[in-house]
DNA sequence: GATTGTCAGTTACCATTGTAACAACCTGGA
DNA sequence: TCCAGGTTGTTACAATGGTAACTGACAATC
């Protein structure tokens, strides 16, 4: 555990980031923008910024940060898969997005002082905190901070409204296929013929991503395990087809 | 079924509890945010750089700029309403967001190099279109206006998570409460009790704001109206009773 | 004043999705 | 080892919302 830390750390850290950024500009734009805040930060005299700071770990379901809370922090992820979402009023879960090392969590404090969103750790995490004046001084001092920043909020953005969209338009099957193809590109690794995603979630999860009942994801899986888009088995990683993802997402016609 | 909705309705209204999310307040901070760009670009040495150009004018109707396009220009609005949306793979609208004089509007050109949004025209309005790399420019010649820009994006990514919360979450009469909470919020002009949201909007716009169809909004406006909650009439503008829709939306995201 | 187009209101019908309930299975801990 | 709790698969039934169709009202144009 603590070796597999370590060598996340040093990865970082060390000159293996361009091999990173390199697997990052392969698997797509997505993955490269996450990174480009972390990039930023971890440039010229601010190499040590990152590394000299105590780490912050969390375990499994740990909550980072919580809706309301007045914590003004930015966590970034050296290892480790988040989550980020919302309870609504009825008191049922959302996910908005899935972050991972290398991505920053809780950048909404920057111009809210209450948490509107949670973060929670999806396996053990570690990160670095920095405190939101921390972050201000950054900014200020250097430029490319800034503009990292506004890259991330900027994609950040569309992909929230590519998710506004699939709600307006799409059924179930539609959007599950729809977050399935993000996630690929997100934190996929390709596997052969298909792209394997390197984190288990429930169905419960994929459902607060979708935003659909468990039991409707249950059976769209199961048709889309049956068309070959996607394989599984309990409690397994989740193998997608890109191609057939797509395929799926683009149809225009039912 | 419609009985359900109404006890529902009237039940949120009478135990609606008195917290003064004090309209004034959240209407200032709204609109100083708003205009954070534009003031950040009038400050200073930048007071003749709107002021100095050329406007460029729309009529009611007209686009702006179309999903898919290549120009990436920012375009700050001097005067009128603009909705800022995008065309569903099956071919209806979704409304993201309405803009006002003080607002930006475009500003995903700043990361996309395609246009994933269109903006139209609700009325004559008038811009001062600004192409990208002058924006790059300023920005990096202003960090004020770096900071300012920070604060757009942030305030529009806390908007549209809502947005997918309230998707998530409620129906169509709560979804409704919650637009012309934030329209009020963001728009409206206070008009003795109630709150007047000055600009026209179709039943077809507002449900492409709800995402819903038109027909549910005409019968959830019309529930709204009865019970007090909104007045309105034909082809008239709406005035909103504020009070009465936080209480019904109890908005999460206020 | 007739015509045309847009907008609002309403309804019956149907497709999709949420609800609730249960059974089967796996995993981890007592 | 066995049990408890979590995960998955599946079904029936109810509720919600979309579809389609029609009406009346108004405004602009000719």
């Amino acid at each position: 555990m603590t070796l597999a830390v370590r060598e996340a750390v040093s990865s970082e850290l060390s000159n293996k980031r361009g091999e990173q950024v390199a697997a990052d500009l392969a698997m797509g734009r997505q993955a490269t923008i996450s990174n480009a805040l972390c990039t930023a930060f971890g440039q010229g005299s601010c190499t040590e910024f990152l590394s000299s700071r105590r780490l912050t770990s969390f375990r499994k379901n740990d909550v980072i940060y919580n809706v309301g809370d007045h914590d003004r922090v930015f966590f970034f992820i050296k290892s480790g898969f988040v989550k980020v979402g919302a309870t609504t009023s009825s008191g049922s879960d959302v996910i908005y997005d899935l972050r991972r090392s290398g991505d920053v969590v809780g950048e909404l404090c920057l111009t809210e002082t209450e948490r509107p969103d949670w973060a929670i750790a999806l396996e053990k995490v570690e990160t670095v905190a920095v405190p939101l004046y921390e972050i201000r001084q950054i900014l200020a001092a250097k430029p490319a901070m800034m503009a990292a920043m506004i890259d991330v909020f900027g994609h950040t953005l569309k992909d929230a409204y590519g998710q506004i969209n699939t709600l307006a338009a799409d059924g179930t099957v539609r959007r599950l296929a729809n977050v399935l193809s993000v996630l690929a590109r997100k934190v996929g690794r390709q596997a052969g013929p298909m792209v394997e995603i390197p984190i288990y979630l429930t169905q419960e999860e994929i459902a607060q991503m979708v935003v659909a009942r468990r039991e409707r994801i249950s059976t769209a899986l199961n048709t889309l395990r049956r068309n070959g888009v996607v394989q599984y088995t309990t409690r397994g990683l989740l193998m997608v087809d890109q191609d057939k993802l797509e395929a799926l997402s683009d149809l225009s016609f039912g």
